[in-house]
DNA sequence: CATGAATGAGGGTTCATTCAT
DNA sequence: CATGAATGAACCCTCATTCAT
């Protein structure tokens, strides 16, 4: 029995079925991705995960241990590599307006490029202030530097952080719709500068600085939504 | 024969039978109001809501013809209601600025005193734009006047939209946490104005003009609520 | 209490109330009798009863102990009236072929006149032979005589039953469809007569006399039905 | 690596899954049909065939999408499978009135030794002749050829029908009591020749000859209910 | 060990019957 | 006492999870 396997280095065998593990992974998360996009991610049935992404129910518990777990790896996983594709943009940038505004525009703008992932983001909802959150950490810093600084109004973190929430949801909402001005998620960071007390010339100058598109390419999660979409 | 007597009776008797038909109606939506504020409105079940209402799952019909209509109804009847208290309130003003931060100011209140009308809001979720609403609508005719008068900076206005929504939900969202600060509605309300383009002093000084609680007293709906956390 | 009553003679008055009583008795038997026509007997549910005899559902309890009550006697109430009307056509013939032809002819062809009463016979289905069935008993007498005189072939009973039962049945389902031949219920007593024995000349002779519709207008029951179809 | 070993075993696997599906879906109708025997088939309920077949709620709908389904894909099977059964039988036989004669015979013979298939039958009651009919199809031909021929009377194909009908359904029904005649089905028969118009003498030689009884091993149905009353 | 058959708790809806008013 | 609100048993259907093969 088994007569070929001791041939091979164990390290291959193992790196291999790894790679596999992984691919496997992703492929069910960027099916789960889908699905909550469409429906909302609490609607994301095992059902349809495993149909979508050809994977039998037995393997399905081999890689998440329930769908909970699916749909809340999913979320984080999003962010994740939400914040990876915008950070080496904002990384370059000092001042804490101009990051924000960077980053509201990289994110909001996903709904042009990858509208499955930003309708999965939109489905999420309104994040929870209250929780750890990773997309919130993102901005966090900025925000508290900047009041700080006083580059912002003087105001409760929670209240700078809705705003910043409000610009991305309402931003990437509404870039779902075609018909929405193709600028739109320009004209919504340069309402949260001003919401964050920024004067308003300043705020649009800020918000209409050249920004290269995301760089898509290293997220496994994303590649994968366009290839679904072309 | 049996001439006169019926006459009153009849009437009496309807008259009790119509208001204990309309407060088993509002013991279902309030039950229904309380769940969607916990759960979510999509996780909203008949079980969970007979079983909170001490009623049947016969009777539930009666009133309901199906659970997706009570989850519609509560939905829109929570909106109503809200619109209903804040109406006499903003009627009297003028300032379209002044009518949204006190309308801001008024629903995200509400989570002072009636957190579960709050949290219901908030686990509504982000309205959207898109399709009719009767909270967006409220807001919509003030802020295509205050962008044509030149109060507001020139926008779409789906982002001022936006905008307003954000300011509600996320300070009714801050708000169900008791540490929050208790001016946040009205900090919101001021970095929605500055937002939409008032000048940073305006904006706060509009928003920090004395406000008077609505009068939930006419809300059977909210009564309930306030019953229920005693 | 109660000034007037002593003045009027009970007995008037229990009259008048027996009378309503009965009224009320038969519409309930007639929306039953219509709603089985359409969905089958099972079907009929208590609902459909009471808003088609706009009853209330307490009084229709007044009325039958249970729905399956209701069923019953329908049926029996249905039958007793095809026998009441049928009978006195059928009193004066001698000849138990000639009467059984009459009997088939005559209930057959209620589909030409009454469709309801019927389609109600027809979804009933095919009778009991084991059980006493007052329609059935009828044509027992006729087919004992006849076999026992010879003028049938000598066969078990419950056989020639079998062939007037599905003489009436089968007759009456295709006479309820507008495109069959006028005469079908001629030609089903035909080839009931026939079956039974007789030579195939004296078949039609005796099926094909002239013979007069049933009288319906002494059946409470089915003048109702005539008012519907109106 | 594993080159010619899976071959085999997953054809194997396959293969065993397959007869067990199809022996739990034969479960699964067979016990419908005992349902449907006694209580009538609009009355099978899910809960009577799982408890019934010792099948979970969920395995179900894994063989059938709802119980309308399972309750139509088994008056066709049980249509099917007699068809199949009386077919070769009848298959050798030219004179119309002869294979008219054995099917009725072989069919209604079903109730003495499959009386759950029988009273099934019985269950389902009058065929519609509008509606197309596997069962009436079978005759349909055979008559249309008798009566062109002129071995039969001439006569509507509607009424034919109705005949050979009547004596499948009557005698069927008769024989489920085990007190009926042994020879009901040829009597049956023969009545229902000489409804069709034939003379009595050779309806009687007709539906006397010998006939062997069905070859039930071939239904996997059928046979499902002999081992059931055993 | 990947598979998918089996499970059963949970959710939605209907309807005969009772009973306070 | 006629009414119709309330009841709850009985149905149908879905879906996350387990486990034998």
């Amino acid at each position: 029995m088994k007569k070929s396997a001791p041939i091979l280095p164990l390290d291959h065998r193992s790196r291999v079925a790894a790679e596999r593990r992984e691919k496997m992974r992703l492929r069910l998360l960027g099916t789960a991705m889908r699905i909550g996009a469409e429906k909302g991610p609490v609607a994301i049935s095992i059902d349809d995960v495993i149909l979508g992404a050809e994977v039998s129910r037995g393997s399905f518990y081999k890689y998440f241990p329930s769908v909970d777990a699916l749909i809340r790896e999913v979320a984080t996983q999003v962010a994740n590599e939400l914040i990876q594709m915008a950070e080496p943009v904002v990384l370059g940038i000092n001042d804490p307006a101009e990051r924000l505004s960077c980053g509201i525009r990289l994110v909001s703008r996903i709904a042009l490029t990858q509208p499955v992932v930003a309708a999965f983001l939109v489905q999420l909802g309104w994040p929870n202030v209250h929780k750890p959150d990773i997309l919130l950490d993102f901005a966090r810093r900025d925000l508290l530097v900047g009041i700080k600084l006083g580059r912002f109004t003087h105001m409760p973190l929670k209240l700078a952080l809705n705003i910043v929430s409000g610009a991305v949801l309402g931003a990437a909402h509404c870039l779902l719709d075609p018909s929405t001005e193709r600028n739109f998620a320009e004209l919504s960071a340069e309402a949260a500068l001003r919401a964050l007390g920024l004067p308003a010339n300043e705020a649009k100058e800020i918000s209409t600085r050249p920004l290269l598109d995301l760089d898509l390419s290293t997220s496994a999660l994303f590649r994968g939504d366009m290839l679904q979409i072309q």
